[in-house]
DNA sequence: GAGTACGAAATCGTATACGAAGAGTAGGCA
DNA sequence: TGCCTACTCTTCGTATACGATTTCGTACTC
C-alpha cells in the first residue's frame, strides 16, 4: 500500500542499492521492535549484520533520520527515536492536516470502485470490533485511509502524509490499543466521510470532516492518557513499550 | 590538500563537520544561482571545489535531495531541481497548507510586541510599493510571515514551513516578479491577518484567512502564466531561468 | 570517601581506492 | 543513408583504512 519498494519478494527488501538494503532492513527492525526505542545504533555493528560495509549503513541512518525514526548527534551516533507522547502528539496533529488536505485533494479523482474497495475495508474493520485486535484493527484503518488519500495529485502533500503514517508505525503506539472504544465511532465516521464523498461533498467539508476525525482519535488518545498518568502517577512510558 | 579552517568568517557555513560544511556550500550556489536549475551536481567536482572528499558531498547532496532541492538518479547523478511550473503550484499549495495551520497555531501565542514588528515589516513592504523591487519584496514578505509562524508550538509542522520556503527559494521564481499588481493586494491582507490576530480570532478564521492569502498569490501566478503562455506559445520555461 | 585527571577503548568522520553501471561515440552492417 | 552494436569514458556505489572525537574505566589526590 505505501511501500515505495519496486518489488519486494517477501520479506527482503531486496533493493538494487545497498543503500536501500540497509534502510529497509534497519527501518523494518525499528518498526518490528528488533531495535527497541533509545536503542544505540552502531554502524560497524550493522553493516557487520547485514554484511555490508558501513558506508551504505551510515547513509540509510541518515535517512532514517530525515524521516524523524531515529535521532542522531555528531560524533556520537543514533539510536531509535523515543516515543515521547509529545511527539506522538505532534506527529498525529501535523498528520491530521496533510492527510485531510490529501483526502479531500484526491476526492474529485475518486470513482465509485474506489468507494466500495474503502466501504469493504471499513467493513471489514466493523467485523473487527468483536473480537478486538488492536493491531489488525490498525492496519485495516490504515488501509482504508491509504485508499481515500492516494489519488491527491499533489505529490509532496501526499508525501507527507506517507512520511506521517511512518513515523506513526515507527512510534507503535496505537491508539485503538489502549482506547478500544474510539475504534467504534471511527468506523461509523468512516462511513460519513464515504457518504460525504459519494454525494459529491465541497473539498471543504471533507478536509474538514476527515481532520476531524484524526483529532478525534488524538482526543481520545489524550483524554485516555492524561486520566492514566494522574492516576498511575509513576512511570509515565511502561504504557508504550510493551509491543 | 587546502584544509578549510574549522571556525568560518563571517559568509560561510561555518558547520563543525564536512558534510555540514559541504550541505550549506552546494545549497547557498543552488538558491544563489550559481547552480541553475538542471545543472548536474558531479560529486568529484563539487568535492575538490570545496577541498574535501567525495564522501561528506555525497551526504549533504542526500540531504538537499530529501529537501527537494535537486532530483537524484541511481548511478547517474544529481542535478539541481527544475523549476517546473507545475512544481511551483505543488510547493505553494502545500506550504498554503503548512503555513495556514502553523500561523493560526502561533497565533495564541503572539502578543503585541510580535505584532508591531509583523506591522514595521509591512509597513515596509508597502514602502516598497513605490520603486517595486520584487526580490527585495519578497524577502520582507518572507519575513512578515516567518514572525507570524515561527511561534508554532508543533515543530514538525514548523519544519514543514521552513522547507516549503526553502524549496520556493531555490526555485527562485517569485511571484511578484511576474505579477507586481499582486503585492499591493496582498500587503493589505497581511494588514487584515493582523487585525484578527489583534482581534483574538479563532483558529479556524486565521487558518482559513492565512491559507487563502497564499493560494490567491498563487492564483495571481497561475493566471499571468496561463496567459502568457497561450501568447507567446513557445518556449514556455524562457520566463523561469532569467534568474 | 569523593572528586578529578589521565589513559584506553569504542565509535564516528573522512580520505582514498577500486569495481560497476549508464551515457556517449564510433564503427559496421543492412 | 539509417540503424544497431561494441567500446570507452565518465560518474556513481561501496569497501577498506586511518585520523578525530567521545566516553568510560581506573588510579591518584584532597
Amino acid at each position: 500500500m505505501l511501500m515505495a519498494e519496486p518489488v519486494a519478494t517477501d520479506d527482503a527488501p531486496a533493493a538494487g542499492s545497498k543503500s536501500q538494503q540497509a534502510y529497509g532492513a534497519v527501518k523494518q527492525r525499528i518498526v518490528d521492535g528488533a531495535y527497541p526505542p533509545g536503542h544505540r545504533l552502531v554502524l560497524a555493528a550493522i553493516a557487520q549484520d547485514l554484511g555490508v560495509s558501513v558506508v551504505p549503513v551510515r547513509e540509510a541512518i541518515r535517512r532514517l533520520e530525515a524521516e524523524g525514526l531515529v535521532t542522531f548527534q555528531r560524533n556520537v551516533g543514533a539510536t531509535v527515536a523515543g516515543i515521547d507522547p509529545t511527539e506522538y502528539l505532534y506527529t498525529m496533529q501535523t498528520l491530521s492536516l496533510v492527510e485531510g488536505a490529501a483526502t479531500a485533494l484526491s476526492a474529485p479523482l475518486i470513482d465509485a470502485e474506489v468507494l466500495d474497495r474503502a466501504a469493504a475495508v471499513n467493513e471489514e474493520m466493523r467485523a473487527c470490533l468483536q473480537d478486538f485486535d488492536p493491531l489488525r484493527f490498525t492496519r485495516l484503518n490504515q488501509d482504508f485511509h491509504a485508499i481515500l488519500f492516494e489519488r491527491c495529485p499533489n505529490p509532496h502533500i501526499l508525501d507527507l502524509v506517507h512520511r506521517g503514517w511512518n513515523r506513526l508505525a515507527s512510534l507503535r503506539s496505537s491508539t485503538f490499543r489502549f482506547v478500544p472504544e474510539r475504534a467504534r465511532d471511527s468506523v461509523e465516521e468512516h462511513a460519513h466521510l464515504l457518504s460525504l464523498m459519494a454525494d459529491g461533498a465541497d473539498a471543504d467539508t471533507i478536509e474538514r470532516f476527515a481532520r476531524l476525525h484524526r483529532s478525534a482519535t488524538l482526543d481520545a488518545y489524550l483524554t485516555h492518557f492524561s486520566a492514566t498518568e494522574a492516576a498511575t502517577d509513576a512511570d509515565p512510558d511502561a504504557a508504550h513499550d510493551h509491543g
